[in-house]
Order: structure tokens, then sequence, then C-alpha cells
DNA sequence: TGCGGCATCCGGGAAATCCCTGATATCGTC
DNA sequence: GACGATATCAGGGATTTCCCGGATGCCGCA
């Protein structure tokens, strides 16, 4: 089989310079051994199928798939490498969506190649990780209003839209304005998501 | 006005002997002072309203509304006492919905007096506090079976019942009986309090 | 003064959820 | 072998959510 403790990683990025580079240097590191490079979401799955790999760099913004639904895909597989997703810039609601359990890691592209390194090995141990430059990010992270979270709280109390209106002295109509911001922010494709995602981040 | 630092409590339970005894138990501590003794959800809103205490010891089995509904009523009004469920036995489900913010103590009525009283000095304090004789059962505490997780954990992500049949190869139907137990388990009106509630408690 | 963000509201229609009452089969236990 | 818990599936109907368009007024900021 494969050499022992070596970390099998894929990358998966549609920036070609970027994970042409980035192959080059995470070969020199004689712990981790690059097993495929992917530039599509598609080609991450059938990569990620075809290797299974230790762990999974994985860019979020894929032309084709979304990197969530790359995971979710996974996930319906039992395919569950470690996750170390990479951006460009910090985004609160990728931040968000980012903390969920089969995610491990997140770091930023501008990050330096030695934190890239930290970030892989941590994770390959078991730990978790996330870029210094995101940390800040993260703490004040919520991009939710403070009419949104009202909203939010009454639909994680089980109320429903008008419910939540009466108890706001709103329409429903504007509850439910406020219910697709949320789901927007949150990048829920649903309100039970969107509590599930602030309910992890403690945001209610 | 009131004494200060006096704890003014409400009690508001439908066992008449069991409140009887505890106002005179309490009236005894010279740091606590009983304002009301409510035996109904109704009265209680009402005396909360009226007296605005400290803290309320709430039993959870009321005649006429559901312990949960009077702290939603209190919620809406911004009356918002500390509160401390009181019940009788151990159910994992009543656990798991008090494990909300906005409760701060559970104690089991066949606990020690003494231990009442820690509580309520703890909680009136900011502090938390759950029986002894309930914290095993707060450990051991999931009440869903394994698939009726995998249902929940799907639709936490974002799945809706179809997409969930096809991930999990079993019938929509099925997956709406599965949504239905959990929200019975959990005490949710519907998935998304489920998910949250189940998010709060850790078990996603 | 214009522009963006926020909060409020509206209609219509497709989709999904929730509720009710069923049913069958399996498995482990008493 | 009866019983309870679990997992599976079904029909029908009421309710709710979600999506697609809009719209208005307010406020702060450049």
């Amino acid at each position: 089989m494969h050499s022992p403790s070596m970390i099998r990683v894929v990358l998966a990025d549609d920036h070609k310079l970027f994970t042409d580079g980035l192959q080059r240097l995470l070969t020199l590191q004689d712990d981790i051994e690059v097993v495929a490079v992917e530039s599509s979401g598609t080609g991450a799955i059938e990569a990620l199928r075809r290797e299974t790999p230790d762990l999974l760099l994985l860019d979020i913004a894929m032309p084709d798939i979304n990197a969530f639904a790359v995971i979710d895909a996974l996930n319906d597989e039992n395919v569950l490498p470690k996750v170390i997703l990479v951006t460009m810039h910090s985004e609160p609601s990728y931040l968000l969506a980012a903390s969920r359990p089969d995610v491990q890691g997140y770091v930023l592209k501008d990050a330096a190649f030695d934190e890239l390194i930290e970030a892989i090995r941590t994770v390959y141990e078991g730990g978790r990780f996330v870029s210094a430059s995101l940390k800040g990010a993260v703490t004040e992270r919520c991009p939710l209003t403070n009419r949104e979270l009202d909203v939010l709280r009454c639909a994680a109390r089980g109320l429903t839209m008008s419910q939540t209106a009466d108890a706001l002295g709103i329409g429903a109509k504007t509850v439910e304005t406020h219910r697709a911001h949320i789901m927007d922010k949150l990048n829920a494709a649903n309100i039970a998501t969107a509590i599930h995602t602030a309910t992890r981040a403690e945001m209610l």
C-alpha cells in the first residue's frame, strides 16, 4: 500500500497556478504526499473516491460545485478525509458555515506556506486549525442584524412565521423577508439549517 | 421598595402540599422571600408580571400550560427572572429542552431541601445548577436512535425529506415518521427546533 | 444629494412540512 | 409467545415554508 506515516493529500482548486506551486512545495515535505490535484468539484469527488486520502485541501469557490456540496457528497458515501478549506478572503458567511464538524481547518490563501504546513499536520493529527488572520474575523463574526437575530431566535423556539410576526409586532411577510436574509447570510437552504449554523456558532 | 439583598421568589406548582411546605421552609431562610405561590401556568404568568421576582421555581408539569410556554410568554414580555425547573422524574426530553439559556437550574423534587437552597443561591448569583442525581441522566441523555440521528443530521445539513430519503436509501414517508419521532422526543414543534435542541445538547 | 443598508410590507405560486391514522416486519426480552 | 422498541411504508389534508418578483421609508455616510 502507501508509505506509512505519509500524509496523503488531495488538492482541489480551480486556480492552476496556485495548485501547481502548492503541489511542488508540499511534495518537498518528507511527510506529505500529494496524490491528486483537481480543478473542479466533480473531479475532486472522483479523486476522493479513488484515492481516499487522509486530507483534502479544498477551495471554497469552485466553478462547478459549491465546496460544501463536495463535502456533503463525500459524507453520503462515507468517504471522510480531514478537510481544510482554503479561500481568498475572509467571508464571514463561509466562516460560519465552515464551523461544521466535518471541516477541521480554514486557511487563507495569503497565509504563509509554513502556516499551511502547520495546518495540515495539526489537522492530520486530529486537531483543528484556523488561520491567525482569520481569527479576528471569527470573533466579530455574526453577520446578522439585531432584528434578524430576533426572528431567528423565535424560529429556534419553534414559532411559525405568523407567530413570530405576532411576537415581534410586525407583519408575517416581513418575517419572511428576514428569514430569507438570514438564510442568505448563513448560506443555508432553509431556516432549520440556519438555526443549526447559528447555534453551533453560538449566536443564539 | 423591597428589602435589598432578599431573593424574591415565585413558586409555581400544582401540588399544593408541596408548595405550601416549600414556602414555609424557604421563608425561614433570611435571604429568601416568597412573593407569590401559584398553582397554574396562567396564574404564574400574572404573578410574574405583577411581582417581577428575581427567581421562578417552576414545575414542568402544570395543568393548564406547559412550563416552556410560560417561559416563552415571559420572554415575549421581557419579564426575565432566573428560572429553576422542578420536576418529579428525570425525563431526558425535558432535560434536553431545559438546556436553554433562559433556564438556569434544574432540581428534582426528591432532592434534599439544602440542595434547593443551594440551587436558588447559585442561580441568583448568576450561576447554573443541576441536581446531582440528574447529572447522570444528563450524560447518558440522547434519546434518539441511530437512525433518527441519521435523519436529523441530514435535516441539519438542509436536506429535504425526499433528499434525506435518497441519501439514506429509504422512503420519504419513513423519513417523515423518523422526524415525527424526533420532534416528539425532543419536545419540538418542528424540525428546526429539534435541530436547535440537539445542537445545543451536542448530539450532532 | 445620492447610494447602500436596514426594516417594513405585498401577491402569487410551487414546494415542503406537519398531522392524523393507519400498516408490516424485525428484534430482543421477560 | 406476548410485548415493547425500532424501522419501514402509505394516504389525505391542512398548514407552512420557500421563491420570485416587487415596493416604501429611514438613516448614515461620502
